[in-house]
DNA sequence: TATGAATGAGAGTTCATTCAT
DNA sequence: TATGAATGAACTCTCATTCAT
């Protein structure tokens, strides 16, 4: 208790410079962000952002890995509340809280995500939450092409919002967005599963 | 008549220096590309680059025109075909079309795009596409919210395209993305149609 | 004749830039001296050095091997003359003459050797000429620790009279150290000579 | 008695110190060595350093004093053994015991007499030496050109020797050295007296 | 006294841009 | 008009040195 110790001490830098990093490459774009940029921003000198991290390269990683952590980490702790939703709900739920996630402090997120390479982590806590869903609601096990479904839901619904939110058309609101893409997903899926020869639900 | 006119052979290499452009981006990346290499695949010099540019910049702004400006094109020439397709044909023809505009000449176009920002001008010649549809198909007139549902389902659409052509998983074929956006898309506008209160169709 | 050929203009360049190479390092130490310094006495561009140059090692490779070039040039010129001369001559000539290409242009090569890494060229050139004096000399043949002779008075004759030129002790002046080097050798050459067992010159 | 006076402490830091440059400087070389590389090999912090040496440079100060201290601290063992020596003997064994101390260690000081400059006390303890054993050897007296001599016999022997033990040629053995530089010596001596007027020995 | 995290001057290098030819 | 050698601002990164603990 007497000095702090050197473990948080230097975490807490790493914090720092990694949140630099975000605010820096959504001022100024991931291309023109620079090292001495980053360093200002995080109230530190240039050459101790090399002692936390090997080169610059290093530093976008170590953003990317914290974006990834965060959507992962939020879909972990949501997925038992969405599997006890219907479809419907189940997307309005997760669209707002990626929402959320993606504005918060100064829409870093949302100025990162342009720049962002697509993540398998990500992927695997999505198809997670799916199969958990499917699960819990076996209706769904039916459908032999939900890898396609899920991919076009996933993938359009991400972008859709991401889009909406990066540079909002006047004549569509966020919340018509939501339903929107709520009732897309719902319609499609309900579709396809009509489709289906026998047994309708 | 022995040599081109001037206008023509300036016109030539304007284009020869854009298409240097898409392919270098395409190499290296936008980032990283460097005017040395697009004069080198150019076949010119570095000096004349900005005989017909102004600077970098303006080299990737006429990337980006004339990727657009192909879209637009693709879009014109398609409108008429389309309006006389159902939605699931009109949908499968157009994202046929487009993928095959992304991956003509080495797939220049689909390395370009992750770079390229959203254009207001293929937002028009789509939303021009979809109200010359509407007009030939007057039942899609009374869904109130057709902002939203065009919004998500081209946004969604082309997003999904490009993700899948960019680096398709094991699971879903193009196949299936084509047939699948083109069901989605139907089932969504249908669901809709299908909301309204009165005169169902 | 009417432009000047580029392979010209850039051949003075590279000379400016491995002279002022020399200067810098001179002035400054291998360990200090630095491309920007370089750029200023070339009287050209940071940038420009890399028009020519890899980087800064290549530079000094060239450097030295531009050393390596003079020196070997002058034992190429020097041979016809040296084998002629007895032992005392052929060492007070090649001596003198190593010492004046040591001291040209304001003694950059002197300042230089103390860096230089010992070159195999060097080596040959000199083992080259004893060859070839040996070979209008017969005597000497009969010596059986010839390389060990040559290694001696070489590598101790060379360093003898880099470092008195470097920094001159006011008892030994420049006369004496010629003329004391060809009388090491010669007398250490006769001396073996007269070990022999039979036949006397 | 319990813990050791801080003087001799402080004395078996600086010790440790100075050896970690050495070591350091053998491994990079004495422009890539860094304080960091020091302080780590030394096994203290790298503000310790600065307790002890006022900077980089004092630390190289004091290394080249040390390689000094442990030459002249040699040479004045050997003294007294050297002078009762003919001028074979009295080579061979000094040339032997500078071998040895080059390499004991890793060999760090053969690695680090290249960067090291060229000392004033070495220089005098040699002088010494030499006079003390013209003085047990009253022949030599006679020679008038002394300096001449001990210069290039000192300095060719000792940088022949260096040069031979950092990268020993192939067809020169270190005997070969040690035998060949006492002949040298010897001859050349013998032949300076023997070109004396008159009272040949 | 001992430490090592923090510093920032300055290193090598790149590259968009210019301009004499 | 076409060129590419020349430029230098600005980049990333290093490391001797300091100083709060």
């Amino acid at each position: 208790m007497v000095r702090k110790p050197t473990q948080q001490r230097a975490k807490v830098t790493v914090d720092t410079i990694i949140q630099a990093g975000f605010i820096a490459v959504a001022k100024s774009g991931m291309r023109d962000a620079t090292t001495r940029q980053i360093a200002e921003i995080s109230g530190i000198g240039v050459g101790s952002l090399y002692e936390y991290f090997k080169n610059k390269e290093a530093i976008y990683e170590a953003m990317n890995q914290r974006f990834v952590d965060d959507i992962v980490l939020m879909l972990r702790r949501l997925t038992p509340e969405l599997v006890r939703l219907n479809l419907q709900d189940l997307v309005e739920l997760l669209l707002r809280n990626f929402g959320d996630l993606l504005q918060r402090d100064q829409a870093v997120y949302l100025k990162y995500v342009r720049y962002s390479r697509y993540s398998p982590q990500i992927e695997s806590a999505l198809m997670e939450m799916a199969m958990h869903y499917v699960m819990n609601n076996p209706k769904y096990l039916r459908l032999s092409n939900m890898p396609t479904i899920t991919y076009i839901c996933i993938n359009g619904g991400i972008y859709s919002i991401v889009r909406h939110l990066s540079s909002p058309p006047p004549n569509v609101s966020y919340e018509d967005m939501v339903h929107g893409l709520a009732r897309m997903t719902t319609s499609y899926v309900d579709a396809e599963l009509a489709r289906l020869p026998q047994f309708p639900e």
